[in-house]
DNA sequence: AATTAGATTGCAAACGTTTACGAAACTAAT
DNA sequence: ATTAGTTTCGTAAACGTTTGCAATCTAATT
């Protein structure tokens, strides 16, 4: 097995002290400008790499950000993952990725796994899982910086990235009363998580903001997938309760909506209208396209990955500020 | 700034010395079962977490993987990363995401860092622009490990794991000649990628067998997005040759030809049928919806983790080995 | 009581790099 | 020719962990 080439190794061919080598390779500026161009000259001859671990090792820090997303694959993740990507390299920085799959154990091991991994710091969004805030308390004792994005734990003051929920919301159901639906229900997600909270929060503020009254009847909460949209099309049918117009939590949720509503020989936007959020590239296609809004993942993962690196260089392992990225409203045919 | 607890100050808690600690906390067989215990309590009371890049350090070798690919968003390499994270994670690899932006130069400084970082392997999609043979030799002598997955350097002796793409191409363009159509266009990529060259051996082969003329002026070389697929529908019709059937390269020129045909008031597939390559989400949701091959992106990721992990725990840095991944015709109203 | 085998633990070096400190060599001024 | 100052380089320790080998201890055997 053949060995790397070392730092030492260029020091003995030369026959001068690896300190000088190791700083002449980074041009410092007590060291001979002619010795520095032999070191540059004979690193590249034997092909040296430095050792990024030795280093690392001995500086006790790494350029390596840790990314903790629920699943990679979802549109939203990979969008903000690329963001984050695309901020690390200009800054020197390496990512590291994990998935939970929504599992709180994996995500607690692999944050786990990337603190013992001497990261600069972690980009966490959590779990639907997640609600325990004590292991990132913890995270703030043991002086590991890392900001939350899109799913924050609540109450934590520290970095933190998110859509503007509230604005969002507000903004969609306004545009819905606007359009004269009266009876608009609200279809959220989990109920403990924050974007469940935040939109519904928007839901009932453009709604008392225009004096329309609001059942509990409208409001429920469930899961965040296509199959969660299917089922409360069904539990509503079967409740008898029809909606002029729904406001869901996202996507996913709305698409299956959509499709159930039009099986169902219902018209849209005509008997229900209806509004996702994140305007996941699916909304443009179906038939009628879906309105959304639109919270882009690339522009959330890249704010955080700046907060981050901004802690990082200044040695602030945390501070309290939350950033929030506007949302826009992309109106299409189904409101 | 609190310094973390390490292994010598368990030890010097305890009386005891640090290569005992080292022993204990692994459960090594020739310590007293006892002292393992109190070691393992004291390292829990302290909040101990073990220094991986010491370890990593002296082992000289990490539990990372790097993994480079064009773009982290588009959705095939979004599915590939997570079916690599999640083979990586039952093997306890991380992984260490870079993208190149379709740059070479990038593409090569990223992998640099990551050898650099004394990544265990690496998983390799190249970019489009990438045709240089030689920085691969030099992993290969630097006893890199490392397969490509998807796309990959030609005639290189190394792990690949890639989509059968000359079988997807044929069953496409048979599928396609069994319903009749005769006069059918292959519109590719980038002449010099392999998929491109691939697909049309699929293509002619299908072609070939059922002894149908090709002309030369049906075959096509371009980019792999949408635009690219406008482009060439606008070609085509200046040009005043127009196809019974399209065989594109990938979803995304299949989906620019699709607006662009739709737009020019044709009717798919009566007057131009058209398939796809990849069942990107979107192609069930054109109407009409586009007949598609697909490649399983997760599938195709996990291959070669599973490909790469062994590679590395049999220490062979390289095997000649090319892992096909079947193709699957989805068919759909566009043929 | 002396020897030995086995079990358990400690010593010390090593991994490659950085860096504080001091030594040497050179320059220029006296 | 001496000194002071400057420039350039070398020495050695440190980062936290692992591991080959030596050392100690226990208990069993002679």
């Amino acid at each position: 097995m053949k060995r790397n080439v070392t730092i030492k190794d260029i020091a003995k061919k030369l026959g001068i002290a690896p300190s000088t080598v190791s700083r002449a390779l980074k041009g410092h500026p007590e060291i001979n400008s002619n010795t520095i161009k032999r070191v540059k000259a004979k690193a590249k001859e034997m092909n040296y790499h430095p050792n990024l671990i030795a280093r690392n090792f001995q500086r006790q820090k790494t350029n390596v950000i840790g990314v903790i997303v629920p699943e990679i694959r979802h549109q939203f993740f990979s969008g903000a993952i690329s963001g984050i990507e695309e901020v690390a390299y200009q800054h020197g920085f390496s990512i590291l990725v994990s998935q939970s799959n929504q599992n709180y154990e994996r995500e607690q091991k692999n944050i786990d796994v990337m603190v013992s991994n001497q990261v600069a710091g972690l980009l966490i969004s959590i779990s639907e899982t997640t609600m325990n805030k004590a292991p990132f308390e913890r995270l703030v004792d043991r002086n590991v910086p890392f900001v939350f994005f899109d799913r924050a734990i609540e109450n934590m003051d520290v970095g933190k990235v998110v859509a503007d929920d509230f604005g969002g919301a507000y903004e969609a159901v306004e545009h819905l009363i606007k359009a004269r639906y009266k009876k608009i229900f609200y279809i959220g997600g989990p109920r403990h998580l924050l974007i469940t909270k935040e939109r519904l929060r928007g839901y009932n503020a453009a709604m008392k903001d225009y004096n329309l009254p609001v059942s509990s009847d409208w409001i429920m909460f469930g899961g965040l997938d296509e199959e969660d949209g299917v089922k409360w099309f069904r539990k509503l049918m079967t409740r008898g309760i029809l909606p002029e117009a729904i406001f869901a939590i996202n996507d996913p949720v709305a698409i299956g909506l959509h499709m159930k509503i039009k099986q169902a020989g219902l018209r849209i936007p005509q008997d229900i209208a209806l509004i996702g959020f994140s305007n996941n590239m699916i909304t443009a296609l179906v038939d009628p396209p879906l309105t959304t809004i639109e919270q882009s993942p690339s522009i959330i993962g890249a704010k955080a990955a700046k907060m981050l690196i901004n802690q990082i260089e200044n040695n602030q392992s945390h501070f309290d500020h939350t950033e929030v990225i506007e949302t826009r409203l992309i109106i299409r045919q189904s409101s």
